[in-house]
DNA sequence: CATGAAAATCAATGCGA
DNA sequence: TCGCATTGATTTTCATG
């Protein structure tokens, strides 16, 4: 993991659809060279896929909800985080500090498909003291790009 | 935007180095007709780009924090969106409803790089009032892969 | 959707630090 | 030995009809 290697993850990540011809003439590579670093970047883990980013309100999914749980029996939990994984609408689930145990992210059709996931999915499942939604008005900023260069000084 | 749309998107959204004759084998498609269908939706913006998905710990961003903030005069507001629009550690920033206004997702090396950004980053900034931390233990899921599935029936 | 020319991928090989 | 460049066969892309 070498300045050449967070120039090519920076690229592929604004552009998946570079060549390597082209992510070379930025890291100052040949296309193969380009090759051999993303085949190990791949295999290291580091890449982990390439992927299409969608837009959520061109497939009807106008809505984004936050939910913060709070969830006190711990044998309830195995539970949860199952059906949290096994539910689409639930984008990210993550165990947290603070007296809510857990934040979801929800991407949803509107205010009726959020009641449903909330009554419906979320409600039944035991070991659920408390939640609180939070709803998104407007994004002002949504990415999932690293900056490669943040990570300073690095590892292997 | 029809079933076959829909399946291209979520293939692509899985795995975006297949080829046109593989999500054609499983859209039921030749390769052109993919070409065709892939050009109208990025062209709609559906689409919006092809990326690489990296895991943040292999670059050194190994914490993951949320930050609610509650933003008081209007017109700081504009000078907050603008400087987390320009600080990579920020990777989203949603306007909410509720007492806090706004919901930072934060990608950080370390707890020390998290206190840099609240203590010189976040309170330099008029306006804000109170802010909440939350640190994320572990993340049971994390996925941007929306299920096209899930819109039901859609428009245009 | 079929076709085919142009482009990209990717493995093999050779070279140089 | 390790990483890069060159080469060329194969595969993929993508405009045309």
């Amino acid at each position: 993991m070498d300045d050449i290697d967070r120039i090519i993850i920076d690229r592929l990540q604004e552009d998946g659809a570079l060549t390597y011809a082209e992510i070379g003439a930025a890291a100052g590579l040949s296309p193969s060279a380009v090759n051999d670093r993303l085949k190990r970047l791949r295999a290291e883990g580091v890449i982990r896929r390439m992927t299409a980013e969608i837009d959520p309100a061109a497939i009807g999914l106008g809505l984004l909800a936050f939910v913060l749980v709070a969830v006190n029996e711990p044998e309830s939990e195995v539970r949860f985080r199952e059906a949290m994984k096994a539910t689409p609408e639930v984008l990210e689930c993550h165990h947290l500090t603070g007296d809510f145990s857990y934040l979801l992210k929800l991407r949803l059709r509107d205010t009726a498909h959020l009641e449903h996931f909330l009554m419906d999915r979320l409600k039944p499942l035991s070991g659920i003291v408390r939640t609180h939604t939070l709803i998104a008005l407007s994004s002002v900023k949504e990415t999932h790009i690293l900056s490669a260069s943040l990570s300073g000084a690095v590892h292997a």
